[in-house]
DNA sequence: GGAAATACTGACATTTTTGTCACTATAAAC
DNA sequence: GTTTATAGTGACAAAAATGTCAGTATTTCC
């Protein structure tokens, strides 16, 4: 987010990280391709209905020159085009399972601590 | 980052701890509290040299008001006032230590695919 | 000859986030 | 009585991120 690893040179290893993977729907989109691997756009789209193709492609572009991602393009009519991991964005797999995880348990702490009056 | 899960009910694990961990500054903060703990605010900007004063306190109260770390103000002159994280905000240790791991990796990889010319 | 499918791009508008500046309160120390 | 320290707040400006709309290219199908 804002300043660019190739713009600045003395980052921490999670600020470089947070560089690379901060974008709105980043993680969401290597989530997908954890979860299935090569994808078309058109079946990220389907996976991520809330983002607009315009942001997809821009996040797709940056994660790809960050090296994330790899895009191969196969010269046919409808153009085809395949998003998979890349071998560095396969090892991002414990950072979206920690957030998954994470997100599990506080979504079952805002359940116990939510309406308590309503129990009682 | 944009919809608050206070706003919204469906969302994922991984888009409800996105909202609540995703802003500028906030894996930086916890990093800080998870390395010492209590800090001051004043203590807190010494670790975060490049966030300004305003935009630290409003990441703080961002994460006080999602519960993520606590703010114990002492009624002393000057004002004392000592962060620290809650349980639930202990609990994204692996989060960040995933994170930090991975901006290593990443770092080792672009170390290793930069500027292969000036080896050969 | 026109529509359909896929993966885009450009220009621009809007929204969100971040940063800046000036300002407050308080009591103790000098 | 002025300065010092800490932890803020308010109003606003700037920058960055995101979204919208319209348009491109290609070939096959009808």
């Amino acid at each position: 987010m804002v300043i660019h690893y190739k713009e600045k040179s003395f980052f921490t290893s999670k600020d470089l990280a947070l560089s690379v993977i901060g974008g709105r729907w980043k993680i969401a989109i290597i989530w997908c391709l954890l979860q299935q691997s090569p994808l078309r756009l058109s079946e990220i789209q389907k996976y991520l209905p809330d983002v607009n193709q315009r942001m997809l492609i821009r996040q797709l572009r940056e994660l790809e020159e960050d090296q994330i991602i790899t895009r191969v393009v196969y010269p046919v009519v409808p153009p085809k085009v395949e998003y998979q991991l890349s071998e560095i964005g396969l090892q991002l797999e414990p950072v979206v399972t920690s957030i998954c995880d994470w997100g599990d348990h506080f979504r079952a702490f805002l359940d116990e601590n939510t309406d308590k009056k309503s129990v009682e």
